[in-house]
DNA sequence: AATGAATGAGGATTCATTCAT
DNA sequence: AATGAATGAATCCTCATTCAT
């Protein structure tokens, strides 16, 4: 895993051997903060793992939890760029629901450890923690908002429904995905699909059940 | 607020003034655990919100943990009284779903600091964490099965509509309860109302949008 | 087991009960001291053995060591009153060695966790550690005096004889009374008895060996 | 004072530096504990005599009582070379038992304060105090069989004359090197040289006393 | 850059003893 | 006498961070 240290670049390496030293401490501590959480892992932990001294941490990073945030914004695109190219190639916006529901589930699953970053990051950086879901929010809302704009949704007060549906996702990863991992994603993602399909879908004004 | 220690009672107080003790220690530990979270809340800290001396604090819990842990519990009770309490008169399940929402995110607003331990207990307490959700889980997929059966909703797979519909209150509460307390809680539930309600309703023949 | 609180009777019961509360407390703690040591033993195990309440052993005892010491002196009176029975009827001066190894040897091992609570003085109540063993020494060089007036054994110095021989005994009865309880105490006697009785015997001018 | 970690060398040094702090640590420790116990003695008393701060100490060891298992095995080697030095030009086995007994006690006295680490030991690290003297009682039970092949002593059990014979050290040891230390060691080992020789001297059939 | 030794604040927990009832 | 609640000093250990080499 090579980490791109975002906008607050506090400590870049300046020759290719730092370079190599600070990802193998950013490797060891994604590991490290997975397997431990924030508060049980511990700074000669990580760099027990990667192989270097205790004192080479500083050298990299300003503090424990500046490498945390670190992470936790990585997270963020490489979560965003998984969901992208599993709901690229959607023929429209409600198989794209039910692929993004999928593709979440089994993200949640291959990262499993990794996402627990994400989750804790609540209680130890929740400003990263919230820009983490506000991107998301945003981009989904967008996309309902062009979504209803051609008619292939109904239209609503779209940053509620965003939200809504992040919230469904992300309970079912981690149902379906931390918690129990044994269920198919695509059956969960079928399972709910009907309710976000007619949740979502236009309004036929013979449509039956609710007005 | 007084807590029923639940199946461990560990060390429970033989006269009132121990009753009283206990009391005071378990609503300083809420305040401090609400306000610092697990980690920064010091046993010193609730002992001496509550003013009694700190080894007072091990003659009715024996931890810091066992404590966090009876709050977690605490809470689920709360949790389920507030949302029976205000979902009871509802006319049909759809009208049971939206208030449930507009109930949830009121809870969150009126315990924002006591919610916090809910959520952090994922981290502290993983068990009891899961335990408060499946607790809500199973009960919201009875409704949803004893709706279906009556024919209020569509039927489905009830276990994964609970889950779903539970992250889209948590989340709701999570974006309008606690990081945003302005906007009313009706609103935000009305604004997803139709969601839900679709989503759930029982499908017509004649129904259009999602085949 | 009933106590004898010797000289520094601190609080004495005045009633039948209280005698009774506090014989229950005195046998509490013997257990207590005896199984788990004198700094891993407290107070409170004490008198949720002795079925009282945590108060009750005040109102006996000044603190947990007096009623520590209490227990050392009861010790050697019961020491005392074992060997003294075992060795009366032996016929002279080196059977009565021999018996009181194996009378000590049986004593430890039928008091094993109580002579902990000897052992362990040395390290909470030096003084009365040290009681024990000079009661013991000097009763036993008297002993050695008499036996070597009357010709039964070598003439010499008593009191390091005396010592010589108690440490026998008791490092005897610390690896074949403690530490491995399997061989007979006889045995164990009889395999020292040579050398007991040899190094003690009145020297015959044709005797071999150590001039 | 140079402790050779034993086997669990847990944190070895790996700089001069460490070397000469990690042996501050052990001097300081010995006083510690040799004047007040493994109770009383504090880890922060430790380093202050050290003159270190308090965290060093877990620089080097795991905990107290690791610590003080190292020294009690420590105080083992000290003991043997003490002893081996000072009886090793001995003329013959009954010379080298009054000499074993002199230079036993005279360690005791030289070391009088480490010596009560050992003592100690039995309820601190039961398993080091025996261990302690196990590796003696070994060692003796040979020295007693090599010798009674020769005929150097009379043939007997020497396991059980073993440790008779180490209880009498051990005890004369106390009371005239821990307990009173006014009489010249010599002086103390030729009063019990003649119950020693004439206990393991080989029996002549014309032997007068015990037969 | 890298190393690893040194630091010391911080915090949970225990438990003998006191005291009010 | 008996009860058990209340006290708070005492102590071990952890660990993020700093610094000398």
């Amino acid at each position: 895993m090579t980490v791109e240290l975002p906008n607050t670049v506090a400590k870049a390496p300046k020759t290719s051997r730092g370079e190599k030293t600070r990802n193998r401490i950013l490797d060891a501590a994604a590991e490290e903060f997975g397997q431990r959480g924030f508060h049980e892992a511990a700074v000669s932990g990580i760099t027990q793992r990667a192989g270097v001294a205790l004192g080479s941490f500083y050298t990299y990073f300003n503090s424990k939890e500046e490498l945390y945030r670190a992470l936790v914004e990585h997270m963020g695109e490489i979560t965003r760029r998984w969901l992208a190219e599993r709901t690229a190639g959607a023929a429209d916006r409600l198989t794209a629901e039910r692929k993004g529901i999928e593709a979440f589930i089994e993200f949640v699953r291959t990262h499993k450890s990794l996402y627990r970053i994400v989750m804790e990051s609540q209680f130890v950086a929740p400003d990263a923690y919230r820009a983490y879901y506000d991107v998301f929010a945003e981009a989904y809302q967008r996309g309902l908002q062009a979504a209803s704009r051609t008619g292939e949704i109904a239209p609503g007060h779209d940053e509620e429904r965003a939200w809504a549906l992040i919230g469904m996702s992300v309970f079912l990863g981690l149902r379906y995905g931390v918690w129990d991992d044994e269920r198919p994603a695509a059956e969960v993602a079928d399972a709910v699909a009907g309710l976000i399909e007619h949740g979502l879908a236009p309004r036929d004004t013979l449509s039956g059940g609710a007005a």
